[in-house]
RNA sequence: GGCGGUGUAGCUCAGUUGGCAGAGCACGCGGCUCAUAAUCGCGGCGUCGCGGGUUCGAGUCCCGCCACCGCUACCA
């Protein structure tokens, strides 16, 4: 049977992550995952925490915290959040696990050994006060071409300018503020990918249906010339370098953080060797589909360098099938922002309402063909009209009325008609519709397509009239009520990848003994619950967003003016 | 600067290979009353960012502009 191994980008490990980083990459893995599952296939949903870098350990220091208790807390709260938006990874791992160690040690020597790594000896800004290497970007000064006092040494914020850390105007440390700093010189292995550009161009041409956001940005990097880059840094949190000479020094997390792909599913399957295989996920793997998710920053990763450290390797490693990529979701246009405190947050999130409110509306919204916009307006819209409206209330309609007219189990008798037949062709038609976006990954779209089979069940409900035929004729009543309880179902079924828990709490009272698959015959789905099939009606699904939450939530989280203030 | 994306109804967005401009929301009218004042039906001429060009015909192809957003390799 084929096997579809799925990733997400991993999450960076500095901080909880906000709806755009959910939308971006977590949270439509998991819909995809959920969907193929219910399809029948094998699925691998694997996703970790990226754990090493520079930010790790600053923001360690500033919480007064050995960096590796910093992560394993930091890694604990994220796996926490996931679960509570029901992402259903089957593994979700940390980079800095002994299983990524031995694989990025492993890659390296391999492309060691193919001829792809070289040392080279550099120049790097070191902070004597600081004690450690300071990247581009934590060194700032004054721009020498606009003279703004706070530039960044990769870039100045005010101008725009690209800079060299060398370029600054009394540079200095942005962890400390120290002005000494010196020009160190620093041995480290370079990742000759240049050499591997030819090869990767060769692939990227046969991905014909990849987004042209992700083909677009390989081939930018392609027609700029590849440039070797360094795999190596001057710090003590990472995965070693085991070579003589570089003790003191650790992989660069650009190089170990993808290999935490295969890392984290050698840590699902260390959890369970009797019964689980990591390798043949990854390694001589053709009968694997393999998808990524990712926001358009890890697009480059994704399409060149993480490509090139597997070809390097001359070793038949899995790549990927399908790249799909996101643009970014803002806040009321401008950007979510941890330190201006802008943009709602997953702990935030969650705490407000049920994770399928947000999985709803974020997969409806989803960025796709060019940055989306956050908005409580929306939001709510989203929520009212269609989760609440269109879903929830069909289903508490169809089963409240049912159970009060003959009971709480489905009726039998009658046979169905024309508006039967009309309703299963309809159903048909957009099945189809809903089940070829999923495929395609267009959640969007898909997302349309589900409330369009929703509204379909409440159109079929007005025009049979059920409570006429209740007095009229039971024998018709009983034709409808029954379908709409099939409705019911089939509906929640359809919903289970984009909102599972409601999806799944209907299921579980009113077709516990029916398995959950994928439909493909839509007239035996509306007859799947049989006559006398007892069910129970759930609680109200969705509570609708006041005018007054919006308000409230607008100024909790900033408005409109926060968020375009800086910009 | 370079590269890429986007620009279509009040709002959010669809528009496959060029062939009479679409959906949801909002708004208006009507129906229904089982349901979370829910739902169902009907109603859309909008300089398709601007200016040229190709074509019998351009939202769609070509050229040139403008605006907004993103990326630009030591943040990951």
């Amino acid at each position: 049977m084929p096997r579809h191994l799925v990733t997400s980008a991993l999450p960076y490990i500095n901080g909880v992550k906000h709806l755009g980083n959910l939308v971006g990459s977590m949270l439509p893995a998991d819909v995809y995952a959920r969907y193929l599952r219910l399809r029948g296939e094998d699925v691998l949903f694997i996703c970790a925490t990226d754990e090493h870098g520079t930010p790790a350990e600053l923001a360690a220091l500033e919480e007064g915290l050995d960096v590796a208790e910093y992560c394993r807390r930091q890694h604990a709260v994220q796996k926490q959040l996931g679960e509570a938006f029901h992402l259903s990874w089957e593994h979700f791992g940390r980079s800095s696990s002994s299983q990524n160690k031995e694989l990025t040690q492993h890659f390296a020597r391999r492309l060691d050994a193919e001829g792809f790594i070289e040392e080279r000896t550099i120049e790097q800004v070191y902070s004597v006060d600081d004690g450690r290497f300071l990247p581009d970007r934590y060194i700032i000064g004054t721009c020498p071409h606009c003279g703004y006092e706070a530039a960044r040494g990769d870039q100045c914020e005010n101008c725009t300018r690209l800079l060299d850390p060398t370029d600054l105007i009394n540079p200095r440390s942005a962890v400390s503020g120290s002005t000494n700093l010196e020009l160190r010189e620093s041995r480290h292995l370079y990742f000759k990918q240049s050499l591997l550009a030819g090869e990767i161009r060769d692939w990227i041409d046969t991905q014909n249906d990849w987004p042209v956001l992700v083909t677009s940005i390989a081939y930018k990097w392609l027609d700029e010339g590849l440039m070797d880059r360094g795999i190596t840094r001057d710090l003590s949190w990472g995965v070693p370098v085991d070579r003589p000479g570089y003790e003191d020094k650790v992989f660069y997390v650009w190089f170990d953080a993808p290999i935490e792909y295969i890392g984290s599913t050698k840590e699902w399957a260390d959890l369970d060797p009797e019964r689980r295989d990591w390798k043949s996920w990854w390694y001589d793997a053709d009968d694997v589909t393999y998808t990524q998710f990712m926001a358009k920053d890890n697009v480059p990763f994704h399409t060149v360098s993480f490509p090139a450290s597997i070809i390097g390797t001359r070793k038949p490693w899995k790549l990927v099938s399908y790249i799909k990529g996101f643009n970014w979701l803002n806040y009321y246009g401008g950007k979510f922002s941890t330190s201006r405190g802008v943009g709602v947050f997953m702990n935030d999130a969650i705490e407000l309402l049920p994770a399928d409110y947000w999985r709803y509306y974020l997969m409806a919204n989803a960025p796709e063909s060019d940055d989306s916009n956050f908005t409580w307006e929306g939001f709510a819209t989203a929520i009212n009209k269609d989760l609440a409206d269109t879903f929830g209330n069909f289903v508490n309609r169809c089963l409240t009325f049912t159970r009060r007219s003959v009971g709480s189990s489905v009726p039998g008798g009658g046979i169905a008609g024309d508006a039967e037949r009309e309703l299963v062709t309809e159903l048909e038609k957009r099945l189809r519709a809903y089940t070829d976006n999923l495929d395609a990954k267009q959640f969007r779209k898909a997302t349309a397509e589900l409330r369009a089979l929703w509204a379909a069940g409440n159109a079929y409900w007005e025009r049979a009239e059920p409570w006429k035929a209740v007095k009229a004729d039971p024998e018709q009543a009983a034709v409808i009520l029954r379908t709409g309880v099939n409705l019911v179902r089939f509906f929640s079924l359809l919903a289970l990848p984009i909102i599972p828990e409601t999806a799944g709490d209907v299921l579980s009272r009113i077709a516990p003994d029916v398995p959950a698959r994928w439909p493909t015959d839509v007239a035996a789905e509306l007859e799947a619950l049989g006559p006398g099939a007892p069910f129970e009606v759930p609680e109200v699904l969705y509570r609708k967003i006041t005018d007054d939450d919006i308000e409230a939530w607008r100024s909790r989280f900033g408005g409109e003016a926060e968020a375009r203030a800086t910009d």
